[in-house]
DNA sequence: TTGACATGTGACCAAAAGGTCACGTATAAT
DNA sequence: ATTATACGTGACCTTTTGGTCACATGTCAA
């Protein structure tokens, strides 16, 4: 059985597509500022401030001051427990093997 | 590089608690029905219709005319393909260790 | 210590999402 | 045929979310 807040935070990071696309950008390299991010999207400084608040506050980025920056690093564990929740150890083969032909088929299709 | 579409269907649809717990339900046992469900959740026939659309249109769920009942499915691959996207198969098993861990923490706390 | 840089806060507004209801169609049972 | 069952649609309203801006604090360099 689940919490009441289950991981509420966490899905509702992830539902906008401007988060993923810093987490995609973390994925590739960590430890960016604020400012480096700014620059990889549309949009004004403020909207990407309250973006990254958003992943912190689920777990899904963390962050380390430096003075007056502030790095933010991915933490993949959250997007783990997703997995978890509706793929058990028994169908995981199966459907890891299903979700890479898809990727595949995508890629030259 | 993805397409500007992304999974954002996937994403927004897992993005609601109640969407969720309809996910858990027939991960527990597929086949349900619109008014099976319909028990397990405080709302009308109405609210518990537009989610599993969603989810069926996210492809989280696939569906069965049989008569006058619509029996859902739980489609897995969706999911996985999340966690594909952020944790690479040279991560993957330190990540599902830390998981595990923060799972077995968390039920004992 | 003056000025530039990096991040932070609260108010504000438009757009999207969640939920209900009146009404409607198709299938099954009596 | 009539009634009950199971699912479906469109309009409607309220709440949440995404984004911007004026303003503000802390840090580094010259």
């Amino acid at each position: 059985m689940r919490s009441v807040e289950d991981d509420d935070g966490v899905f509702k990071a992830l539902a906008d597509p401007t988060r993923r696309h810093l987490l995609d950008r973390l994925f590739e390299r960590d430890g960016r500022t604020l400012t480096e991010l700014e620059s990889e999207v549309e949009m004004t400084r403020f909207g990407v401030m309250k973006h990254l608040r958003v992943l912190e506050e689920a777990g899904l980025v963390v962050t380390r001051r430096s003075g007056r920056e502030k790095h933010h690093y991915l933490n993949p564990v959250p997007i783990r427990l997703i997995h978890d929740r509706w793929i058990d150890k028994y169908t995981e083969l199966r459907v890891s093997t299903l979700a890479e032909l898809k990727f595949r088929l995508e890629k030259t299709g």
